[in-house]
DNA sequence: TAGGCCATCTGGTCCT
DNA sequence: AGGACCAGATGGCCTA
C-alpha cells in the first residue's frame, strides 16, 4: 500500500517533470551568431546586401537556433535517461538491503506479538543476539571444564552490571533479573551501550531457545539471557 | 498533531 | 563512462 501510494507519487513526479519546458539562453545563442556568422556583425548588417542574401542569413540564424534547442532537449533527454536509470537502480539496491533486513529478521527470536522489528532494532538485535550466541558457546565449553556450582557461585553474580562487549558476560548471564523465571527482555539497543534502553520487547525463553536449540543447561542456568543491551 | 519510520529522489563521490 | 554507494531532502503513513 505504501508502495503503491509512493509509486503514484513518483510517477506524479516524473509527470510533473516531463511537463517541465526546456529553456534556452537567448543570450548564448546571440553570442553564438555574432561571433560564428560570416554574415552577421550583430545588427551592422552590410548596407551592400541584397533582400536575397538577408532572407539567407535569417534563415541561417533560425536553423542554428532550432538546431541548438534540439541538442539542448536531446541532453536534457539523456540526463533525464540516464537520471531514471540511476533511480531505478537505487530503488532496486534498497530493496535488496530490504530483503537482506527481512531475511535478517526471519532468524531473529520472534516475537508474541508479531511485532516487525525496526531496522535499526533488526540490526542492534542481532549484533547482541550474536553476541549472546558466541558468549553461550564460550560458557558452553568453560561448563566442560568447570563445576556448574561454580558458575553459580556468588562471585559471578552481578546484576547490576550488564555486559558489554569486552565484559564478563558470564556473571550477566548468570545473574538473576526482575523479568526473569518464564520471561526474558530483547533490548535492542548496543552491547556497548551500558545502560538499559526503553526499547525492549518481551518474550518467552523457552520458545526462543527452541527455535535455535541452545543448549539445554545454559537454558535452565541464564532466565535472563536474552537480556541484551 | 508531533514524532518516528519508511520509500524514494537526487546530487556527490568513489570505484572499476 | 557508468555503476555502486552514501547522505540529505521530501513527503506519506501510522501511532501515541
Amino acid at each position: 500500500m505504501i508502495m503503491a501510494s509512493n509509486m503514484e507519487r513518483v510517477s506524479s513526479d516524473y509527470d510533473t517533470c516531463s511537463q517541465m519546458s526546456y529553456s534556452s539562453s537567448d543570450d548564448e545563442d546571440s553570442f553564438s551568431m555574432q561571433s560564428s556568422s560570416p554574415f552577421s556583425s550583430g545588427h551592422m548588417t552590410s548596407p551592400a546586401q541584397t533582400p536575397e542574401k538577408c532572407q539567407e542569413e535569417k534563415d541561417t540564424r533560425k536553423k542554428r537556433v532550432r538546431s541548438k534547442v534540439k541538442n539542448e532537449a536531446v541532453l536534457h533527454t539523456i540526463k533525464k535517461t540516464r537520471r531514471v536509470k540511476a533511480n531505478d537502480r537505487e530503488r532496486n539496491r534498497m530493496h535488496n538491503l530490504n530483503s537482506a533486513l527481512d531475511e535478517l529478521r526471519s532468524i531473529l527470536p520472534s516475537f508474541p506479538d508479531d511485532t516487525k522489528l525496526t531496522k535499526i532494532e533488526t540490526l542492534r538485535l542481532a549484533h547482541n543476539y550474536i553476541w549472546a550466541l558466541s558468549e553461550t558457546l564460550r560458557l558452553a565449553d568453560q561448563c566442560k571444564e568447570k563445576p556448574l556450582k561454580d558458575l553459580g557461585h556468588p562471585a559471578y553474580l552481578n546484576p547490576a552490571t550488564p555486559p558489554s562487549p569486552g565484559s564478563d558476560a558470564e556473571s550477566w548471564m548468570s545473574s538473576s533479573s526482575p523479568s526473569s523465571s518464564s520471561s526474558f527482555s530483547v533490548c535492542t539497543s548496543s552491547p556497548s551501550s551500558p545502560a538499559m534502553s526503553e526499547d525492549c520487547y518481551y518474550g518467552h525463553t523457552d520458545s526462543l531457545f527452541s527455535l535455535h536449540t541452545l543448549p539445554q543447561n545454559m537454558i535452565q542456568r541464564s532466565h535472563c539471557f536474552m537480556q541484551y543491551h
